[in-house]
DNA sequence: AATGAATGAGAGTTCATTCAT
DNA sequence: GATGAATGAACTCTCATTCAT
């Protein structure tokens, strides 16, 4: 948790600062990532933010939390604008589509979201992780109960192993155009959310039978 | 490509150097592994290293892509070993089953597989994830096609998209019994192989429906 | 530029590193003057020089800036203080009379002189040459039009020649009498001000004739 | 002195190493030459650089001898081409007309003279400079007599001031127009032997006073 | 005579953190 | 509360030289 001075702050330094670290942890991930870069960029001293966080793992924490919290209520609120009246493969086709705007658009949430995925460092990981899963947990359960009350789900599904599967495939959207390495096969890496839909439309697709009911 | 004087070296030499940096880059990635851990451990002069290697980066590739290969081999040597007399389901949960008993018996090899998948620098992923990559394909893409000639395998699956999805699912038993975060949701975290059992047949299975014709 | 940590720095501790950065470069020259060596001498830790100087070359330059400075502004002041009620020639032994004390007075800007004109490599002796040579013509120019004026140069010598051959003999003869194989003619070598004189004496009235009209 | 071994030595594989160094000590002089670097080019071992000179020092003193030497006998040979029916101080331009063809033709003797004239560390310098000086010499002292003889030199010209000035001006012409900060006037800089000769020719001109009679 | 592996000191540079002001 | 100078350990990498083969 920051510090009570880091809340007490000016908002402008405060935004500062956590663009700033969102923009070097997200280029350069926990490890390599640099303060002395974030208190330069964000200008402040750079003591300021041993102020603000008791020691680097706090500071790369509190930025993973906040940034999976502004994924998550904008997701939320994007989702929540889909259409619900046609098939549960349409909808979660849409969804991907969002998503992959959003990180399209949001290229400094986009980096953090792939420094959490790349942590190594199990104690570091364990931390940002955790907070992230929560988040995605909290959406994706529900709807899915939604889809199944709905009879769009297969009866026999196992809802731990859907959500597994879909905190599977959301990071590997997210990431997949912009790192490469990641999809080797579907050939996501460099296109634009346009480009990108046909080969999301074609994974989720494939991916039906494990959601629907054969018909 | 390592120098010759690499390939020419004492072999209890070479392979304590292969040990040791896979141990230290398995424990810590790339960017957070030290070289001159990895010279104590293995006994040599901090110099020696780069008689055998031109950098740090070309070293790591090099440990990436021998551990890959080992993985690989021993794999196919694994997985030849395995009943074809039975359901395509049935058969994919036992690979699972020696690929999760794989990386249970074999540390190093699990290490360097993180330090791959976590890598975070984007030209140093490209690199060892490509090699990874290819290696999985040469072992996936055939036996999926040996399945899908014997009937067992949807006539309307796309190829890509199971493959794509392999590629997701094997890291991940490998890796979410021994690194926090990566599932929240079936319990394999800190579980021997044959705890992890029940969950990974129970994931196997839910994802069946994509591979296995409506029966 | 030196970082203005440089400039806000306690006097007696940038003195400190400035002498030693003076007598480190001035011995060994940019390339093998050691920043271990002048950090243990100004009795700073190591990586203070990073908080003052961004890298290596930037800090060379600045030394050599420095010095240039000093010697020009020192020289200036000499120069003045010298009888113009005689011969140009005269004048001008007397200009390297107080060149050559200076520089004997001296070691430490006498070092770094040499570490400037000694500098093999391209891209740090461009810089550093560059402004040791604007402060070399913003004395020697006027000084010379001064003497073009009293009539007491040749109508017809060529400004730029007698301006480059200055810049040959300056550094001449603050080097010469303490680095060997510089002067083999002359014999500058190891003696002091008062000894160099005959031979300097000699030396600018042979080049006399490009400078005086003929009487 | 080399050791016995290098005379014996394969012709051909004495002058891939003597070709290496003079191109690695002309580019980056003595103490950041490096051996690895020559050895490498020139495609022997390492440690046969050590069965031919007894330490790094040596070999570069060896370099430079011979290299001072090729210069020498060659700039001999085109001296004497020259036409000395003409007044001096054309011959003069003429000669550093062809002195400015030789190094512009010969890259590397240029790389190893700069390595001489730049070399810092004074036990080095102290050889390398006093062999190369000693060349010069015996160059410019029988020519200066000859022309003194033919009446065409000043007769109160003093000749240890001609040749200290030649041994001044000599490597400027032979170095301003490839290294940075040498002729910040003249504009020798970056040109060819062909768009030096304006500036040559007016440089020596304006020495001329020095060395001829009054008409 | 030639090789080339081994060495380990030393290079410049970065870094998270501390603490006096 | 903010500052920013100071720290020193750690980093990757280079080097001339040695010596067993």
């Amino acid at each position: 948790m920051p510090t009570s001075t880091w809340f007490r702050l000016d908002v402008d330094k405060r935004d500062r600062v956590l663009h700033a670290a969102m923009r070097e942890f997200g280029e350069h991930g926990y490890s390599t990532g640099s303060l002395n870069n974030i208190a330069r960029d964000a200008e402040i001293a750079k003591g300021s933010l041993f102020q603000y966080f008791s020691d680097k793992q706090e500071f790369f924490a509190y930025v993973c939390d906040e940034t999976s919290r502004r994924v998550r209520e904008e997701m939320e609120r994007r989702i929540a604008g889909l259409d619900l009246d046609q098939p549960f493969i349409d909808w979660l086709t849409d969804v991907c589509f969002v998503w992959s705007e959003y990180f399209a658009e949001h290229p400094l949430e986009r980096g953090v979201t792939a420094a959490t995925n790349f942590e190594i460092d199990n104690s570091v990981r364990a931390v940002v992780r955790d907070t992230a899963v929560q988040h995605y947990l909290q959406v994706v359960r529900p709807v899915l109960h939604l889809w199944r009350d709905k009879g769009e789900i297969r009866a026999d599904a196992d809802d731990d192993v859907l959500v597994s599967l879909l905190l599977l495939i959301l990071p590997f959207i997210a990431m997949a155009p912009y790192y490469d390495g990641i999809d080797p096969v579907l050939g996501l890496r460099g296109r634009t959310p346009v480009e990108q839909r046909p080969a999301i439309r074609r994974f989720v697709a494939g991916l039906g039978p494990i959601f629907e009911p054969p018909r």
